[in-house]
DNA sequence: GGCAAATCCTAGAATTTTACTAGGATTTGC
DNA sequence: GCAAATCCTAGTAAAATTCTAGGATTTGCC
C-alpha cells in the first residue's frame, strides 16, 4: 500500500501540462527542467498516459504535449490508474478463485476499500491540483 | 498500489482466530491446515502481529494465539498497519524534503487519499469480519 | 523426567517489481 | 537540412516481496 514513483510522477507530469500549456504544446524537456525528472522517465511516464488517453502528443520540433480534455474532466485516478493499472488487485476480486470459500468477508473488504479509494481519486481534477 | 500477501493472509489469520478462539488459544497449524497458507509464512505474519498488540501468544503444548483485544476493537486498519506498515508513504508527507515546492498540491492530494483509506480500515473490525 | 506440541528467532533465497538509463529511429517546424 | 521533439525497445541495478529452512526455546501432560 505504497504510491510509486510513477504514479507521483505522473500526477505531477500532468499538472505541469495543465499549468504551462495555455499557449501551446508543452515540451518533456522544459517539464524536466521544472521538476526535476529526467526526461527519458517522463517520456516513458507520457507514453502509458497517452495510450490511456488523458494527453495527446505533437511530433517533431515546437512539438510535445497536450491535455486530451480540459483539466477539470480528467481525474487524478484517471491519470493513476494509467500509470499503474489497477487498484487493489485482489485475486478474489479479478478472474481467479478463491481456494477456500470460507472466509469471503475479507473479499467483500477489499472491494470496499478499492471503492473508497477509487471514490476519493475521481473526485478531485487535474484543474484542482495545478491551481494554487 | 496493491495489496501485499503480508497484509491479505494477516486479515485471514486475524479473522480465522477470532472464529476459532472461543475455547483457548488457536495453535497455527489449524490456521495453516484451514487457510491454505504455510505454517512458516503464518509464523512470521504472527511474529508482527504479536508485537503490534494484535495478539497476545500462549508458548509450549496446548498453546497458541488469543486476539490481544475483544474483536469488535480491533479494527482492520491495526491489523493491515502491523503488516504492511504506514499506508502511503509519501516523501512530502514524511520527514524529507520536497525538491521543489512548486506543486503542493499533489502532496496534499495523496495526504488526502491516506485519510480516506484510513478512515476506511479502521471503520471495520475483526468482529464484522469472523461472522457471516 | 521426558515427549511432543507449540511459539520464537534468524537467515537466506528465489522471484518479481520498481526505477531508471541507453541508444537509437522517426517526425516535423523553421 | 538541421535541430527539436516524440517514439520505441531493451536492459540493468537495486529494492521489495514472498516464502522456505533450520533450529532454539517453552510448556502441558503422562
Amino acid at each position: 500500500m505504497k504510491t510509486s514513483t510513477k504514479a507521483r510522477y505522473s500526477l505531477r507530469l500532468m499538472t505541469d501540462i495543465a499549468k504551462y500549456g495555455g499557449k501551446g504544446p508543452v515540451p518533456l524537456a522544459e517539464v524536466s527542467r521544472r521538476q526535476g525528472i529526467s526526461m527519458k522517465y517522463l517520456e516513458q511516464l507520457a507514453k502509458s498516459l497517452t495510450e490511456a488517453g488523458c494527453v495527446t502528443s505533437v511530433r517533431g520540433s515546437q512539438g510535445g504535449y497536450r491535455l486530451a480534455r480540459p483539466a477539470p474532466e480528467i481525474t487524478a485516478g484517471e491519470v493513476i490508474r494509467a500509470a499503474e493499472g489497477d487498484f487493489l488487485p485482489v485475486a478474489c476480486l479479478a478472474e481467479e478463485e478463491c481456494p477456500l470459500q470460507a472466509d469471503c468477508t475479507t473479499s467483500r473488504f477489499w472491494g470496499g476499500l478499492r471503492k473508497a479509494i477509487d471514490n476519493y481519486v475521481d473526485g478531485i481534477s487535474i484543474a484542482e491540483l495545478a491551481e494554487a
